[in-house]
DNA sequence: AATAACTTTCATTTATTTTTGAAAGTTTAA
DNA sequence: TTAAACTTTCAAAAATAAATGAAAGTTATT
């Protein structure tokens, strides 16, 4: 396969797959297209390499650093802006799990919390029901969540590594 | 606050929280229905309660039987069919897990696989860098993938309860 | 302080996804 | 076998999300 076609196909599948994930499809080409990449990239360099407008590339790069996984670079004597992705899949993997969790899980956490103690004097079977099944999921989603946390950390610490030795 | 009201927001932000990651709002808000609903509930009923049309009902509770998630059930004596949903946690988590990895990851691993043995003779910083690149993501994704299907395990083995207690 | 080089914003357009509802399909019962 | 009770399908409509591009905004240069 020639180098442009596999590219493609790269920055294609990772887009696609963005969409599935709830992100959309133009930020995660532009991310892939960051990560093999092996210099930044101009602005420019990005909407001809994907066809894609000014105001789209300038919004999901905003995004994408927002996101903390994309940065802004200067090249000495050049005037415009550049970007590079961040390359270190481990430290991709904590940053996405980290927003991720500060956008979505921390806000449904709240409400869970919320309704599961909101409940008060309706003594109906299915009132019970809503309440102890809200209640166990607030427990599952925050230990899920303390689990993300950890496993951040987990690589760095040797009972992590022992446990990855084993489990491989 | 009173029971139908909690019950609204927990459905509502359920169905959010599902977009989010990808999963159209009314198979979440199906789901959510489901998980608090002491009772199996007949189509009728999800509409009504959704105030979603017939076609709507039917296909996304068609998926979630296909995610494994939710089960039909015949009541004696009643023509029509019912819902309930997975109400076991673990087991829901580990469903979602199995099928996202079947659906998505596998896909995106054959994928990354081809990319990153492909680009053969050209021997260019860019094609290098290309390689390096998706040949590393293709083993991290390999590794995640093997993590989750580990995970669902995990519980019943004596080393992941000590773990899950140490990291508590 | 005027101009050039570049980036961001946002109202409008376009594309994608979801929902509807009526027709077709299926199963049970009389 | 016919009809009633129910479910599925799918073309069309509606809703939502994403992309465009030109104007407004910034920052550096002369």
């Amino acid at each position: 396969m020639e180098f442009r076609e596999a590219k493609n196909k790269f920055v294609q599948t990772w887009g696609a797959l963005g969409s599935q994930w709830g992100i959309n499809k133009t930020m995660a080409q532009i991310h892939a297209l960051l990560m093999v990449s092996p210099e930044p990239l101009s602005m420019e360099d990005i909407m001809e390499d994907l066809q894609i407008s000014r105001g789209n590339a300038s919004m999901n790069l905003r995004a994408l650093m927002d996101w903390g996984i994309v940065y802004k670079e200067f090249k000495q004597g050049e005037r415009k802006e550049f970007f590079t992705a961040e390359k270190d899949l481990d430290e991709l993997a904590v940053k996405i799990a980290q927003e991720r969790s500060r956008r979505e899980i921390k806000p449904a956490l709240k409400v869970l919390k919320e309704v599961s103690t909101a409940v008060k004097d309706d003594k109906s079977e299915e009132a019970k029901h809503f309440t102890d099944q809200t209640g166990k999921l607030y427990d599952f989603v925050l230990k899920a969540d303390n689990m993300l946390e950890k496993a951040t950390e987990f690589k760095d610490n040797w009972l992590g590594r022992l446990v990855l030795k084993i489990m491989k």
